[in-house]
Formats: structure tokens, sequence, C-alpha cells
DNA sequence: TTGAATTGCGCAATAG
DNA sequence: CCTATTGCGCAATTCA
């Protein structure tokens, strides 16, 4: 949880030295191995062994930290140029979910939209028939009953105010 | 796993050698010099000189490039963090603006929400509405009228189909 | 030309 | 043990 190792230390932190020999990949020609010197070297043990003690069963509390960081090992290297991949994997992702976030905006926004016209028009429909609706109830009202038809009597057309959101 | 297995172009890109000296601030040593040795290491002139040619006017096309980088100049250090700082700021502004956009995703669903339920209302009110006239309409067309007020007279209310857009 | 802002990338610590 | 995430620094580019 959180983010606890944040040594305040300014410049290169556990960065330090971060020396890589730069195996130019140019050539390419026959050379097949580049890099497989040393690999012999051993990390001090920080446990003596583990010779499956008395049962010879379990060995789950294996405590073992980490052997700093075998530089030029063959296994190091593998190791991280897999990191650096999935590092890539990773950035890629996220971006991309940025992305589609931002789309999504987009398209809820058009919704909205469409949204708020289709309400407008509705509001608009619903005013126009309370209006008539109204209109109809004066006339049965105040008895008018004209023998036959007889509009435009309304002077003050009442219109109704849509509900207020 | 698949693992694709990446071709070539591995690791130490531009990167090659990156030896990043301690200096550790705290004078480790009797030598309180803070820092100020090798100051004199002048970089190999890409261009041996540019004398206005011609006028002395105009110098488009100063193809001067960067000596590649002063490893433990002061200004080197100066450059980097100053460029750090500005990496980390963009960062935390790329990753702001990334919450901002999830947020405002939220909120136009919920928007979204109301509205939709806004438009199911209204539908409904005007439904209600239109079946109402319709009915009355039909008394009046079926030129039924009743001497003082007596309804319930239809038996089969109409319902008309809500618009569907 | 200069300096800040971005961007791609590798490293290491750590989370899962 | 391995992959996925994340913070960070470096260097190349792009912007102003």
């Amino acid at each position: 949880m959180s983010r606890p190792s944040q040594p305040k230390l300014n410049t290169t932190d556990h960065n330090g030295v971060s020396v890589i020999q730069s195996q130019a990949h140019a050539a390419t020609s026959s050379s097949s191995l580049p890099v497989s010197v040393a690999e012999l070297q051993q990390v001090p043990q920080l446990v003596p062994a583990n010779p499956s003690p008395g049962g010879g069963k379990a060995l789950p509390p294996s405590k073992m930290k980490k052997p700093p960081a075998d530089k030029d090992s063959e296994e190091y290297r593998q190791r991280r140029e897999r990191n650096n991949l999935a590092v890539k994997k990773s950035r890629m992702r996220s971006k991309q979910k940025a992305l589609d976030t931002q789309q999504r905006v987009n398209e809820l926004k058009e919704e909205n939209e469409r949204l708020e016209a289709k309400i407008k028009l509705l509001s608009k429909e619903l005013s126009v028939l309370k209006d008539l609706f109204l209109e109809h109830a004066h006339n049965l009202a105040d008895n008018v009953q004209p023998p036959a038809g007889a509009e435009g009597s309304s002077p003050a057309t009442n219109s109704t105010s849509t509900n207020g959101q």
C-alpha cells in the first residue's frame, strides 16, 4: 500500500551507476555469442544451505533477499529484456485506455445532446397539447356551446410552464 | 507463454553508457573542494568556424550540433535536474488529466441517466394527454352530449402509441 | 539560440 | 518464479 520507498533524495537515487556495455547490434555477422563471460559469479549466499533438514520437505520461509543484481549475468540480461517488454506493453495499454476514455467522453457528449434535443421536442409537444386542453376546458366551463364550430375565442392562452427541472 | 522474442533491437539504444558519479554532497573525504574539478574539458568543435560568409547577416543554417554531453559538467547536471523536474511536472499533469477525463465520463453518464429519466416522464405525460384528448374528440364526434356531466362512457380506451424515435 | 514540455526507453522496486 | 505497474532518470524532439 502506498509508497513507503520515497527517498526524497534528488539526483541519482537508486540508479547510481548504470553502465551498459554498448553491444552495437550492427555487425550481426558471425560472432554469435556476444556476451557470456563471467557466469560463475557466485553471490554470497545469505543462507548457508537448505538441504532438507530432518524430514526432507517444505522450504517455505526461504527469506532469501536479493543478491543485488549480477550485472553482466546472462540471466540478468534476460530478465531485463522481459521486463522491458512488459513495460512497453503495459504502457501501450495504458495509453490506449486513455484514448478510449477520451472517446467515451465524446460519445457521451453526443448522446447527451441528442437526449436534450429530444427533451426539448417532447416539452414542446406537451405544452401544445396542454394549451389545447385548457382551451377546451374553458369552453366547457363557460358552457359556451356554439352551434357549429367557433374557434379563436380565447384571448389569453395560458401557457403552462413546462416542468422546471 | 508466447515469447515473440525480440529480433535484435535489444537494449542499449542511445543509452550506451550511463555512468553517474555519486557526488555525495556529504564531504566524504578531506578535499573540501566542492565541485569544480575538470572544467576545462573542451569539446571538439564539429564546425570549424562560421565567419558569416558573404554578408554580415543571416545565420539560418547554423548546423551547430550539441557537444555530446559533458558528463560531469556543472551545467550539465543543472540542465538534467531542470529537465527531471519538467518531466515530473509533465507526467503529473498528464496523470491528472487522465483522472479528470475519467471523472468526466462518470459525470456524463450520470447526466445521461437523468436525461433519459426525464424523457421517460415526458413521454408518459404526453401519452396520457393524448389519450385524454382522443377520448374527448370521440365524445364530441359521437355527438354524445350528456345533459349534465356524465363520463365513463368509453368502453375501449384507445391507447396511443408513444412516439418511438 | 535557449529553455520548458513531451515522449520513448530502460532500470529497479513492488504489486499481483 | 513470472508478469504487470509504477516512479524515476536520461536523452532526443517538439514547442514557444
